[in-house]
Order: C-alpha cells, then sequence, then structure tokens
DNA sequence: GCGTGACATTTTTTT
DNA sequence: AATGTCACGC
C-alpha cells in the first residue's frame, strides 16, 4: 500500500489515516499535524472507495477549519466537495432544520439570532413581562437559557430548588414561546432542535444513521455536552467516529467544552483504540521542553509528551519590565532587531491574556512605526450598521420577527416613540399577532412604516440579492442616515461592503437566497478585520492565537491576576484551564519565545503591581535566558526581602506602605496571610491580602491593624 | 423623541 | 481609561 497519498507521514500519522473502519481516538499534540492527518484520512477514504463523499459527516468547530479542510480535501481529489456534509456544528444544525423545518416544527425561512440578537429577545420578554431586570440580570438569564440548552434540557427539564430557578426557568420556558412565536432560533437552540429532531424521528434518524458511514471530528476538545450526544446520535451501529483532538488545548472550558468527553468517547467507542501524535514538527526543542515541564503540572491529562527531531534551539527569553510601558518597548526593540534581521513582521506575534492589554502595545508600535495588525473586537456582521440592515432583510422574509421590526422601526428615526410601541405591542398582544401584523392595521406614522416596508418588498422582488440589499439600504432611508453623519463614512462604506459580500455569497453558494444570506451571516460573523494587507506584526489574544504558528512569540503581561487571570481562582479547575492557556501560548513558536512580566501596570485607569506569574516559575531554569535579571530592585522603604530571597520576590520598591508583595502578615482577627496586591495611595491605600483560612480580603491600610509576620 | 450626563463595568470567544 | 447603559429633562 504506498499510496503517494500516504507518503511523508510518519508511522503514527500513517496509522491514524489508514485505521480500519472502527471508531478511534487520535490524541494530536500541537504541532503535530493534526489537520493533515485529518483531510488525508478523509481523502484515503473516498480514494480507496471505502466510503462516498456523500456518506462522510465532517465537523469543526470553527468556519476557518471546515474552509481549510474542504480546500485541502478538494486539491487531494478531483471531486465536488459541495453536497458533501463538511462544516461547524452550527452549520450542519441549521442545513438539517432548513431541509426538515417541518418536522422540526419552524418556518421554513426561521431566522438564527446571534448572542446580541438573543440578549435583547430577553431584555423585550423581560419587559413584558414586567420582571425585575437588577432582580435577574438579562445577561445571568441568558447564561441560564444557553447552558441548559448545551445540557440538552428544555425548560420542563430543569429542575428548580428555589424561587430563584424556578423563575429563572419560568423564563426560560417564556423565551422559547417567544422565539417560537416569532420565527426565530439562537446558537443553542439549532444543535438542541437539531438533536430533538433526530431523536424523535426513527425514519429520519435511521436515513442519516445509514447515510454517514463516517463521521470525523476536529478539536473534539470543544465540544459541549450536546455536541457529542448530536454525534452520537448521527452515529449508527455501521458508523465509524474518528475523533481528533489534544487535552492540553482545551481552553474554551468557560462557555461549556467539556474534556470529559474524550475520556467518555475513548470508552464508549473508541475502546482502547487511541493513537498519539507526539512528533511535532513546529518548535525546537527547547519550547517543547518548557511546554512539556509546564503541562506536566496539571493533575487532569489523558498524558502526552511532545518531542521534535529538531535540535534544542535557543533558549526562551525572559523579560522582567518596570512597567507596562517598559515591557511594550522592550517588544518594540525586539521587534525591530529581529526584522532588521529578516523575519518579517507577519511571522512573529504579539500576544496577551486580554484584549484590554492591546492598547499601551499599540501605541508603542504606533510611535515607533511598526506596521501592526490586531485581531479582536468587532466583526463584520456585528456592526450595528450592517445589523441594521440585515433587520430590515429579517423584517422582509420573515414578517413575525419581533426582534427585526424592533430594531428598524424607527432608525432612521421616523417619529415612532417607546409610547406607540408599548400601544402597538398591546395591541398586538390582544390579538396574538406579531407587531408588524398590528403595524399594518395601524394607523399615522406607523402605518407610513408598514407602507415602507411594503413597498420594499415589492420593489426587491425578483431583484438579485445584492441589488435587492442595495435597494433596501437606499430605501430604509440608512444611507441618507449616515451620509448626513459626519462620522458615518465608515458605516456607509460598511454598507457597500455588505452589498459586495451579498455578490460573492451569491456567486459561492449554491443557493443565493436572502434566508440562506441571514443565516451565513449569522453564522459565519465574518473576518475580525478583513484587510489583509501588508506585512505587520500580529497582535491577538491568546485564545486567538489557537491553531496559528509563528517563528517568534511575545507573551505579554504574565503576572498573577493577569495570567493566570484571577477570574480563574474562583472557578472550578480554573487554574488548570489557565495552564493549558499558557501551553498554547508556548507551543506557537517555532523558534524564539520570549515571556515577560512587568512589575506595573495601568489596569481600569490604576497602577497595580503585580507578581510574577506562577507559570514562570514552573518553567526549567535550564532552557531560559534571563535577559535581564536585575539586582532586587532598589527598596527605599528597607523592607521587604533580603536580596537574596527567591520567590516571592518584592515586585515593587517603595509603596509607602511598609509591606511588600508576597509579605506574609497577620491580621488580629482574620489571622496570617500574604499581601498580593496593593491598591490606592497615601490616606486610601489598601491591600489584598491572601488569608491562610478567611479567605482574601482588601483592607484600608489606615484602619486594619496588620502586622509583619 | 432625542440628547445629555451620571453610573457602573471591566476575561477569554464561536456559533 | 473607555465603553456601554439608563434615567432624566427639554
Amino acid at each position: 500500500m504506498s499510496l503517494p497519498l500516504l507518503e511523508n507521514l510518519n508511522p503514527e500519522q500513517r496509522a491514524a489515516v489508514t485505521l480500519p473502519h472502527e471508531s478511534a481516538l487520535i490524541l494530536a499534540g500541537a504541532g503535530s499535524g493534526k489537520t493533515r492527518v485529518l483531510t488525508t484520512r478523509m481523502v484515503w477514504l473516498i480514494q480507496t472507495s471505502q466510503v462516498s463523499p456523500l456518506g462522510v459527516l465532517a465537523v469543526t468547530f470553527t468556519n476557518k477549519a471546515a474552509k481549510e479542510m474542504l480546500t485541502r480535501v478538494s486539491a487531494m481529489l478531483p471531486i465536488n466537495t459541495r453536497g458533501m456534509w463538511v462544516g461547524t456544528f452550527h452549520g450542519l444544525a441549521n442545513r438539517l432544520l432548513r431541509t426538515h423545518y417541518r418536522e422540526a416544527g419552524l418556518p421554513q425561512s426561521f431566522q438564527i439570532l446571534d448572542s446580541q440578537d438573543q440578549l435583547s429577545a430577553i431584555k423585550r420578554l423581560m419587559k413584558s413581562l414586567n420582571v425585575d431586570s437588577e432582580k435577574f440580570e438579562p445577561k445571568k438569564v441568558q447564561w441560564f437559557i444557553n447552558s441548559h440548552k448545551e445540557a440538552g434540557r428544555r425548560a420542563h427539564d430543569v429542575e428548580a430548588y428555589d424561587d430563584y430557578s424556578t423563575r429563572m426557568a419560568e423564563l426560560y420556558e417564556a423565551y422559547d414561546a417567544q422565539c417560537q412565536r416569532e420565527g426565530v432560533a439562537d446558537f443553542p437552540e439549532l444543535l438542541l432542535r437539531a438533536y430533538e429532531l433526530l431523536y424523535r424521528n426513527e425514519p429520519l434518524r435511521q436515513h442519516y444513521q445509514d447515510r454517514f458511514r463516517h463521521i470525523l471530528v476536529d478539536e473534539f476538545q470543544d465540544t459541549n455536552s450536546l455536541q457529542y450526544r448530536w454525534l452520537k446520535l448521527f452515529a449508527g451501529p455501521r458508523t465509524a467516529i474518528f475523533a481528533v483532538g489534544d487535552d492540553d488545548q482545551s481552553i474554551y472550558a468557560f462557555r461549556g467544552a467539556n474534556t470529559a468527553n474524550m475520556a467518555e468517547f475513548e470508552r464508549e467507542f473508541a475502546h482502547g483504540n487511541v493513537i498519539k501524535l507526539e512528533q511535532n514538527y513546529r518548535s525546537h526543542g527547547n519550547i517543547l521542553t518548557a511546554a512539556n515541564t509546564l503541562i506536566s503540572q496539571n493533575a487532569h491529562r489523558l498524558g502526552k509528551n511532545l518531542w521534535t527531531a529538531e535540535g534544542e534551539g535557543e533558549p526562551i527569553r525572559i523579560f522582567d519590565a518596570y512597567s507596562d510601558q517598559d515591557e511594550a518597548s522592550f517588544v518594540v526593540d525586539e521587534v525591530r532587531a529581529l526584522n532588521r534581521d529578516g523575519v518579517s513582521l507577519s511571522d512573529m506575534a504579539l500576544l496577551y491574556r486580554s484584549n484590554a492589554q492591546s492598547r499601551v502595545l499599540e501605541h508603542a508600535l504606533f510611535s515607533a512605526g511598526v506596521p501592526y495588525r490586531v485581531y479582536g473586537g468587532l466583526r463584520f456582521f456585528e456592526r450595528q450598521e450592517v445589523k441594521h440592515a440585515l433587520a430590515y432583510l429579517r423584517l422582509l422574509t420573515n414578517p413575525e420577527d419581533d426582534g427585526a421590526f424592533l430594531r428598524v422601526v424607527n432608525f432612521p428615526t421616523r417619529g415612532i416613540g417607546a409610547r406607540t410601541l408599548e400601544q402597538l405591542a398591546e395591541s398586538a398582544a390582544r390579538s396574538g399577532a406579531s407587531l408588524w401584523q398590528a403595524a399594518c392595521t395601524s394607523s399615522g406614522k406607523m402605518a407610513s412604516f408598514a407602507k415602507l416596508i411594503e413597498d420594499i418588498k415589492q420593489a426587491t422582488h425578483g431583484l438579485s440579492l445584492p441589488d435587492a440589499i442595495d435597494h433596501v439600504i437606499e430605501a430604509s432611508g440608512l444611507a441618507d442616515y449616515y451620509r448626513a453623519d459626519k462620522d458615518g463614512a465608515d458605516r456607509l462604506e460598511n454598507l457597500n461592503e455588505l452589498v459586495n459580500a451579498a455578490t460573492l455569497f451569491a456567486e459561492e453558494s449554491d443557493e443565493g437566497t436572502l434566508d440562506a444570506f441571514l443565516a451565513h451571516a449569522a453564522l459565519e460573523a465574518g473576518e475580525h478585520q478583513a484587510i489583509a494587507g501588508h506585512d505587520a506584526l500580529q497582535l491577538m489574544t491568546v485564545h486567538a492565537a489557537k491553531g496559528l504558528e509563528f517563528h517568534a512569540v511575545f507573551i505579554t503581561g504574565l503576572e498573577e491576576g493577569l495570567f493566570p487571570h484571577e477570574q480563574s481562582a474562583h472557578e472550578e479547575n480554573g487554574l488548570e484551564e489557565e495552564r493549558r492557556l499558557m501551553y498554547v501560548a508556548i507551543t506557537r513558536a517555532r523558534r524564539r519565545l520570549y515571556l515577560s512580566h512587568a512589575q506595573s501596570r495601568m489596569l481600569h485607569g490604576q497602577i497595580r503591581y503585580g507578581i510574577p506569574s506562577r507559570f514562570l516559575a514552573e518553567l526549567p531554569e535550564q532552557v531560559l535566558l534571563h535577559l535581564n535579571r536585575r539586582a532586587e530592585p532598589a527598596l527605599s522603604s528597607g523592607y521587604g526581602a533580603p536580596a537574596s530571597a527567591p520567590a516571592p520576590r518584592p515586585a515593587q520598591s517603595g509603596n509607602e506602605t511598609g509591606f511588600t508583595l508576597g509579605q506574609s502578615v497577620i491580621h488580629p482577627k482574620f489571622g496570617t496571610g500574604i499581601i498580593i496586591d496593593f491598591e490606592g495611595r497615601g490616606p486610601d491605600a489598601r491591600v489584598l491580602v491572601k488569608f491562610r483560612d478567611a479567605g482574601t480580603k482588601l483592607l484600608a491600610l489606615a484602619y486594619a491593624r496588620l502586622s509583619p509576620a
């Protein structure tokens, strides 16, 4: 069996690709050729006629990964990939529900709510039910609903144990009723609906189970409980599931990803049929040593150790900065030096834990004239002007959509205010009709709005998708509104871009319908920042860096409370997730890795003093190079640890409190503890102390009787 | 209906 | 610091 396809694969990769028709778990470490194995497996199955292209179901986590897979497959195989079921969980669920909308109990042109839309739907519902949004925060309600849906529970399945949860469950029920009435579905609803559809409809289930002989899952560690159950439902007795994942790279537990799925899958399906891909083709030895050492301190692992055939390479450079600005200028200098040595800017990444950290870095880069690109922030289809335009379109195709109605009824302003809308809502509720229906039988300004929409509907009938959208933008008054606005130029351009996006969509997809385009807009929010442009340094959060690789990587802000994030201390296994995050960050680097931390940092408008992240201490000293290991900072106060003291180091000096970070203290009431942070100055100075028994407390130094231990 | 100022809030992110 | 949310007054 010497297919050219299988050349250049290592033995483990080859074994994974050519596995017989049975379920298996592939533990694929960072940089071990995961995507390659997945796509080659798919091609191999088809090429050796073990399955037809339509008998394969391949699920990924992001649209990008799905696209990548299709591109690679069609590069290896001369087949039309269009009819193949390759996509994200949500994309495939959408496909299933569109095909069987009647059986699923949905209108043909049901609309998809993104998280924003969902939140405003919840707020609207709570308002109509007169629920106190102080007592029940809409965000929490959203979280409640989504996490139950993601666990496969409907409102009546929720076990309420007190008044609060009873009320939450009632809201969940009412929310679902509202969505049903309006013909809309939120993200988790897509999955749950699709799941219920197959669960209840045996012929349909049989059909799909017979059809899909092979299911391939990417990033399996990121699946939540519902997604796993979804896979199990699609898998018939003769279906093999090929799941690829890396438990060490699970960084989405905070949104429901369940790593336990991997162990469960091994038990339920793979039966010990596990292949580990541990050879790393990306990084030099020292970088892998650091990553391996760090991650080995996590208790809950399936176990895996990366190795490389490459040499040790360079040591990992540690920089100890006085301040965030000092850190930024260090990065600027190093980036320039590397660039001079021939490393292109786009092959370097500047990573941070949270988006707020980018500003100081951007400022320094900008001043120094280093081109950079920031990933993150608002995405194309999430921009307000685009959402407005989409809401008009939604209303055209689904008049029951009250959310869309409310979004545009008075934008641009047409003199329809809260009072008028209240009356409309009342009359709609009385007759059990949608706001749109009620508006059609109104008079005055509301009637002219109804007429406007009706006219647009007439005028766009028969137009191509981009022409229709263009018409909507003009006729709705959106274009005029932004033309009149002095800051509206960008927004106008984005509306133009929306028409372009529609043109592209109509060309690429097989069905250029408005419904399909709206689903596309909801499911694929678009690039974070479209301009691919010139050679530029890449700035992004560690989360956003997953799956990418760079010649040189800077990981900044390695301070306690920032990375690991302080929030993680309050979550179950939060620290382990942070450590995995750090692991992901380290393994992005091919050749050179910089780790930096700052002793002081501007955070939320205040200067905060931080101590170096524990993750730095968890790295093996022999692979590190301290660029500026200083003698202890000059301690003007005369307090603090002796100069030779190892960690915890006093991370700041002379802050007039008489205490240092990491110092042990005694409080008459709370007992012994350690100072972990300072806040404020002078008479307002406060310290954050982590007590051995009494938890963490913020104490005002002027009052607390704190003494050194 | 709309603009203004007070007020809180502040992880990570996809779909 | 920066941004969003909300109540209030015109």
